[in-house]
DNA sequence: CACAATTCTTTCGAATTGTAACAGCGCTAA
DNA sequence: TTAGCGCTGTTACAATTCGAAAGAATTGTG
């Protein structure tokens, strides 16, 4: 499952020049993705709090930040799909922007066609497919959401209810990235009331109580103060 | 999963050039492949019988078949990594290699090491365990930023907070290189009030603490009066 | 209606992070 | 050298955010 709910994967494209901005954004959306463009890391990185990109296009000459350690951050604080966009044709420059964590690194000038190949590429190697089934395993846990039943390793099995199932698939679909408080408020039954924060929150505490988590030392969902949660977990569904 | 259960990702090079593959091989096996080498796609799909790839290098002029069909076969049948080396560089051919189910495409004349490179993104990708990017080693140390655990050499854990982590990785992603307060600035939450100096310097003073740096002579994280910090130490990310 | 299960709300304590205040250090110029 | 000023380190504190327990509201069930 894609970060968003419905048919087209999310692409974001941070690039200073809007030429290439336009370029890219509609040679997108005319191949089936939405698209989210922005000139400057900063309103980018203000986006993700609402958005989880499917992938991300990164120019890496930016007026405002340094993009490689962007670049970083993206791959592995955030697990998302990163695809460089550079002038820069070094191939130095190439080998470090992909050891830091790029998908791929894609040179200026590009043709449009072969970032949407390049884009499809990576989205089919990477992405499971959970629609298959509706259990799911990870880290010796399997949660069976026909039945409602979480079971562990040694095949104790232990009910949980469906509020708890929406948070536990929420973080199933999108293992490994980093899943704001906001998203989880529309996705979560779509009550979004005053302090349904405290709500949330307690369905968490639940859930990782059932996965025999230590609350001072959580293995499998982790909170980033202020940003949201991030499951870690091998997720296979089947 | 890999293929392979031994330590060493095993990357098959089919290519009727002598030198290509001598080249290929010499460099992956330096960079802890172990290789195999063909010439023609018959003698690599026999040893398909008795070998399980991670990695399928594949060029795409070969005297004996037609790669683009066994790009598909092996990519759609088979589900094996597949990068394609060729000398055809018109784009067309690159998308519809892509299309085909290629993950990547490589240009002759091509650098080993961005092969190699590339390599690794693919692997990187498809790990299921991601655990080898998320940490880096450095003098004794090992960060997780996975579990936001620092280890000691005595493996000793201490946990560290996401804050802390932004920092410690900005220090990571540049060893032994100036970064300047305003660089630091921009890559840290982005959030740039009058007085954020102060909050970064109670950063780097937490993180200091957790790295055991005795203040008055701090070996790590060096400060450079009126110009920034400077992180020395080796630093292996993987 | 009694009862149970589920889920939200309330509430309080704990953790994280930024801010303010102050001490100490480095550089520069008499 | 020493005084002075700006830069940095550290500590204490406050604001925000998060976790978990306990109670209340809702729904379902017999």
């Amino acid at each position: 499952m894609t970060a968003k709910s419905d048919t087209r994967p999310l692409v974001t494209i941070l690039d200073d020049e809007p030429e290439i901005r336009t370029i890219l954004a509609e040679a997108l959306e005319e191949s089936g993705f939405d698209t989210l463009s922005f000139g400057r890391a900063r309103a980018f990185e203000a986006a993700l709090t609402r958005h989880t990109p499917d992938v991300c296009l990164v120019d890496l000459s930016l007026p405002d930040t340094d993009g490689l350690t962007l670049v970083h951050r993206l791959a592995l604080e955030r697990g998302a799909i990163v695809i460089i966009i550079s002038g820069r044709a070094e191939v130095q420059d190439r080998v470090t922007g992909l050891e830091l964590g790029a998908d791929d690194y894609i040179i200026k000038p590009f043709d449009p066609s072969e970032v949407v190949a390049r884009i499809r590429a990576r989205l089919r190697s990477t992405k499971p497919n959970p629609q298959a089934g509706n259990t799911a395993r990870f880290n010796g846990w399997t949660a069976h959401f026909d039945r409602y039943i979480l079971e562990d390793s040694d095949g104790a099995e232990t009910p949980f209810s469906h509020a708890e199932g929406e948070v536990l698939r929420l973080f199933l679909d999108s293992p490994k990235r980093l899943i704001s408080r906001a998203q989880m408020q529309e996705n979560l039954g779509g009550a979004a009331s005053e302090s349904f924060d405290r709500a949330m929150d307690v369905r968490i505490s639940r859930l990782r109580t059932k996965l025999s988590e230590d609350p001072k030392n959580p293995q499998l969902i982790k909170t980033i103060y202020g940003a949201g949660y991030i499951f870690l977990g091998d997720v296979t569904w089947g």
